[in-house]
DNA sequence: GAGACGTGGTA
DNA sequence: TTACCAAGTCT
């Protein structure tokens, strides 16, 4: 009779995926390449980040090359990923371990978890699988697996504690990383959210949840609020000879060191175009674009109205005037690229 | 501790 | 179309 723990590394080493960022069976794992993986992989799928991870190795090999990148280049390389405050933490955290750890990550997941972009779960994952260490990183996989493995009835975020020492108890003293890496494969390939494929589990027969209940109703989750929807008007601003007003947004919050084409201040409540227009960064013949852009945040719907102002010279104007074609130079932020496609769509 | 913080795929 | 969901962290 085997662990758990075996029956799950035997399922990893029969069906194991191959990643970019995954070393061969008895390779030495490069702890760069996991950060940079583990960073992109929060709260992102794996098909997403794939194409990011080998543009940002080819481009910066090492953390030194990374840590001596301007911000902006990080951001644009990073455009489109979201989550932006992980760009602007990777480029900080670089900087911290090669001026302060003589370009090397610290080995324990206590000094792991003091650098920035790096909370308890990557700290347990680079720990585990970049050093072998014993360490239980707890992502919502991880969560989704384990609350239907004991069916917990306790709903999250509530139930995390609970759920973090029931996976701890899971994991082997050794390929402890395997082992984490095997338990995300599990939930991301068979335990799924909806439509468990349980016939094919290696974990199939001590599943509580299969046995005495239906697995897809775990983890049991607190009711969600609504997502609000704010408002705004956009100032497409092109010049005679054909660039448009391009800004840079605040350092921190959301979209943070990104660029963006000003806009009214993003309300609730419902703005009127003229009260719009006070906040425009100059004077011009406006134009409403038809229709409306729409994109959603993580906590609001935001809904765009396009007004196209033409202007003649050079005004005096805070930012950049770009040319359509040099747009793609720019940390460009997803909702900004639609913005940019509808303006320019007859 | 609860809210801020992106985006694309899926049902 | 809308809502949910994905390898979380920071404040």
């Amino acid at each position: 009779m085997s662990t758990r723990a075996e029956q799950l590394l035997d399922w990893y080493d029969r069906d194991r995926r191959d990643l970019p960022w995954r070393m061969a069976p008895g390779e030495k794992a490069d702890p760069y390449k996991v950060w940079m993986s583990e960073i992109m992989l929060q709260q992102t799928t794996v098909v997403t980040v794939k194409s990011y991870y080998k543009a940002f190795l080819k481009k910066w090999p090492s953390v030194q090359d990374l840590a001596g990148a301007d911000l902006d280049e990080v951001l644009h390389a990073w455009q489109g990923l979201g989550y932006y405050a992980r760009a602007r933490n990777l480029h900080k955290c670089a900087q911290v371990v090669t001026r302060d750890h003589n370009g090397r990550f610290p080995e324990s997941e206590k000094r792991l978890l003091e650098l920035p972009g790096i909370g308890p779960y990557t700290a347990a994952a680079i720990a585990s699988i970049a050093f072998g260490l014993k360490a239980t990183p707890v992502d919502g996989n991880v969560e989704r697996v384990v609350s239907r493995l004991f069916m917990v009835e306790e709903t999250l975020p509530k139930a995390k504690k609970q759920l973090a020492e029931l996976a701890q108890t899971l994991t082997p003293t050794t390929r402890a990383g395997d082992f984490a890496q095997a338990m995300m494969d599990l939930g991301a390939t068979i335990c799924t959210p909806k439509k468990a494929a349980c016939g094919i589990c290696p974990w199939m027969k001590g599943c509580v949840a299969r046995l005495e209940g239906e697995p897809t109703d775990y983890p049991k989750k607190e009711a969600k609020k609504p997502k609000p929807t704010r408002k705004a008007y956009l100032f497409w601003i092109a010049r005679q000879d054909g660039s448009v007003l391009l800004r840079k947004r605040p350092e921190k919050g959301l979209l943070g060191g990104m660029m963006e084409f000003p806009s009214s201040t993003w309300r609730q409540e419902e703005v009127s175009q003229a009260n719009a227009l006070r906040e425009a960064p100059l004077d011009a013949l406006w134009k409403k674009k038809e229709g409306i852009v729409k994109h959603t945040f993580t906590h609001f719907h935001l809904e765009l109205t396009v007004l196209v102002g033409r202007v003649s010279r050079n005004p005096p104007v805070n930012g950049i005037w770009v040319k359509l074609e040099d747009l793609k130079d720019h940390a460009l932020p997803t909702l900004m690229k639609k913005v940019a496609k509808h303006a320019i769509t007859h």
